[in-house]
DNA sequence: TAACAATAGGACCGTACGGTCCAATACGCA
DNA sequence: TGCGTATTGGACCGTACGGTCCTATTGTTA
């Protein structure tokens, strides 16, 4: 039963990352997850809508098994991890050329204002998303300046990693990424209490 | 002739930064600008494509005017001028109360990967935008440290800010962007050369 | 006054879209 | 065997969209 579902998630999460929400067709998920005809279709979603809702949900868990999930591995120190986190983002856009954008970045800029109910489940995501660099900055709580305003560099390292996909996505330069990746370590390298015990500093050179 | 065109333009910006190019009708532009009907619109302009082309157009020079000039600002210091730009995107984006998001990254993320015809404009725009900030950073040379890098820098800080106004659209609070603005600003502070005889780091107190 | 752009109003067209409804067949499992 | 779910196929509907065409009526200005 879960089956089919998830072969039409993950159609539809591939189309609506290449031609968005709006120019994604009901009909052309119905061809590209091969199904014989809309009654199909309906047959496991009542619209397109809830569609779109699950396929977010869908790409959210998918960020956070791969993404995600090294900002909490226990065993590498904190401010590591993050770095790990940010080369993580980068090898995923990669996969796709830097084409495809961040599946989040791109449905709040073309349905934030328009569709409440999308909206505020993006938000969600980036809140999710925002909480566990914030945990993680707790956790690195030692090695940092006292002045570090965790809610503040949480929101900022997701600012910059979204408007550098989206920047990607547009010159079609992977380049772009990866030269504000390194920047993005740079700026938090700035906020590690002793620059000289902490070694992650060479990363920039 | 081309004062009904403005006309026109003024009220297409308006709905596509509200709504999105596709999600903007030609109806709806139509109604807005109080036209009389299709004949109308069509008289100026001979597809929505070339309106939306031309819409940038305006929206970027909305934004030199607005923003970029004072990039220029031949009296004031240059690493200066780059924190009242700073400023003046965090003012730009107040008057909408932080919902409209950029026209650019907005178009930029609708279209990027649906629509070659904007693509190559858009990246047009960012380019023209990061090459006001090289040259600002080349002017500023004497003060920065050696080994930076201007491209990547540029980018950083249109990422950064296209990034902050993404989040703040969709949290739809404006702190988001006046949080990660002071932090972009202490992250271009960590450039300059002598810091103890630049009082810029007091920005951020 | 002649020429031309601007304004007005509306009919029309082809296409695409989200969604509904219905009838029939296959399939898995108790 | 029978019951529910999965699957197939297609007709159909209302609406919205971009765009065309045609006809008139107003300015404007050379």
């Amino acid at each position: 039963m879960t089956e089919r579902r998830l072969q039409i998630l993950d159609a539809a999460a591939t189309l609506i990352s290449e031609r968005g929400y709006t120019s994604t067709s009901v009909d052309d998920v119905i061809k590209s997850a091969k199904l014989s005809g809309k009654s199909h279709f309906y047959h496991y979603f009542k619209s397109k809508e809830e569609l779109g809702y699950e396929v977010l949900n869908r790409q959210f868990e998918r960020f956070a098994e791969r993404g995600l999930a090294i900002l909490r591995e226990p065993m590498i120190d904190p401010l590591e991890r993050l770095n790990l986190f940010i080369d993580a983002v980068v090898a995923l856009q990669s996969e796709s050329g830097g084409r495809r954008g961040s599946p989040f970045g791109n449905l709040a800029a073309e349905l934030a204002d328009a569709h409440e109910g999308f909206r505020v489940r993006i938000e969600a995501v980036f809140e999710r998303w925002a909480s566990q660099i914030r945990s993680l900055l707790w956790e690195a709580r030692p090695q940092l300046q006292d002045d570090v305003d965790a809610v503040r560099l949480s929101r900022f390292i997701i600012a910059a990693l979204e408007g550098a996909v989206l920047m990607t996505r547009v010159k079609r330069d992977l380049s772009v990424l990866e030269g504000i990746a390194v920047d993005l370590k740079r700026f938090i390298a700035m906020h590690v209490r002793d620059k000289s015990a902490w070694p992650l500093h060479r990363h920039h050179e």
